[in-house]
DNA sequence: TGCTGTATGATGGTATACCAACTGATGGCA
DNA sequence: TGCCATCAGTTGGTATACCATCATACAGCA
């Protein structure tokens, strides 16, 4: 079986095609994080089979990896719904970005180039411009790509892909904090602390930055939950 | 539809059974820990159908399940196969381990009873007796079984997931750093200072004597791969 | 009008079939 | 003896069928 990672002098054929199954995998975790299908929505096999013009197969592989991401949980004699964090898993799994996201920006801060700084306060802006003209959905996709960035910069490839995996479970959470009156004020003012700490190399300051951020969303977030139940 | 979680004055029929699938997910995982597979092995479909008595549906759902866990790795044109972490990922794996480990134990210092002082040191008890009497295996499992009362002290469900996670992928790493000459005396040494350091309620010495300690078996991986490669 | 029984449709679980691509073995020819 | 072509077996991808369980709607009866 060749090796399709190796270097083999540059003559290597590229056959990496993307199954169905991958594909319908990224769409049904697009659609969940972009509010298609909201928490606790089921997700009924033969409805995504139509909608997706696939096999049940295909569905129902799709979904295990979901599954097992934690974008979905499946309850016995119930099927497949978008998953909905109770409270005291939702404050775990900030708490766990808090430690993750404290420690890729104090490794960025260490990494960062004036390039890297300059892509930072760029992805910053457009999180503000999301706020501004765009919808929460932007706001998320900006603020994706801002923790993207970071976590490149400081090389942190696998906290990235955990980090993922947690966002997922607390997606409509996210999106609630967000249409909060006010956020964006708030939220401008907290980025600019952690890409002014990257800027000037201050790994404590940046990972101190960000530690604050996640928890003031936290706050937010463990207020909403408790007004709701 | 029913709410299976709702209490309803406690005459509620409990159904919950496990699926094949879910069952065969255990018993994959089960046999990767075990090292009935090895790193880098394929898990071939057909030929799992025959070992577990299941057909290719149950086993490729299972296996999809455990790809996303990160048991499990799916190379095109090439299939499924036990998962084998590159040198960078490890190092990244063993640092996420050691912040989420930290602030474990951190907490366990907080919230541990008497009680729980004393099951931990029974657990870290199980652990030099299976580095005495028993195989590579045992050590696993028993350490495995510390760490997993050491999260449930501190309340830290979804993090001990996570974790459990990190070391599917790098399952033979630590089967490699046990079986070092002197490691069990390490060992002990490095555990007992964490269960000392809880059981005075020290959240500070127990998150450091946490980190050293996954410091430490970081950096005997390390050289073993640096070794290898 | 309300309750109960029955029937039908919906849904997830599981098995099997088919196909395409790939690998390895074998035979023939130069 | 080595190389090439062909064939057969292996393997993953995908589709579909069947079944059991559950939910909902409807009809009949008191």
């Amino acid at each position: 079986m060749p090796d399709l990672l190796a270097d083999h002098g540059g003559l290597r054929i590229d056959r990496s095609t993307k199954t169905l199954r991958e594909r319908t995998v990224e769409r049904l975790r697009d659609a969940i994080l972009n509010f298609q299908f909201k928490a606790g929505d089921r997700l009924i096999e033969r409805s995504l089979c139509e909608k997706l013009g696939v096999s049940r197969t295909v569905v129902r592989e799709a979904l295990r990896h979901l599954e097992a991401e934690g974008f979905v949980e499946t309850l016995p004699q119930q099927g497949p719904a978008v998953a909905k964090p109770d409270i005291g898993q939702a404050a775990q799994v900030y708490e766990i970005r808090a430690l993750l996201e404290a420690e890729a920006a104090r490794a960025a801060a260490r990494m960062a180039t004036p390039a890297d700084v300059a892509r930072l306060a760029a992805a910053n802006t457009a999180i503000q411009a999301a706020f501004a003209d765009g919808t929460g959905r932007d706001v998320l996709r900006a603020t994706t790509g801002f923790y993207e960035l970071l976590f490149t910069i400081a090389g942190k490839s696998v906290a990235w892909q955990l980090v993922q995996g947690l966002n997922a479970r607390i997606n409509y959470l996210r999106a609630m904090t967000i249409s909060r009156p006010n956020r964006s004020v708030d939220a401008n003012a907290e980025m600019l602390r952690i890409v002014e700490a990257i800027a000037r190399g201050d790994g404590r300051a940046a990972a101190k930055a960000s530690f604050d951020h996640v928890e003031k969303v936290k706050n937010l977030a463990m207020a909403m939950l408790d007004t709701a139940q």
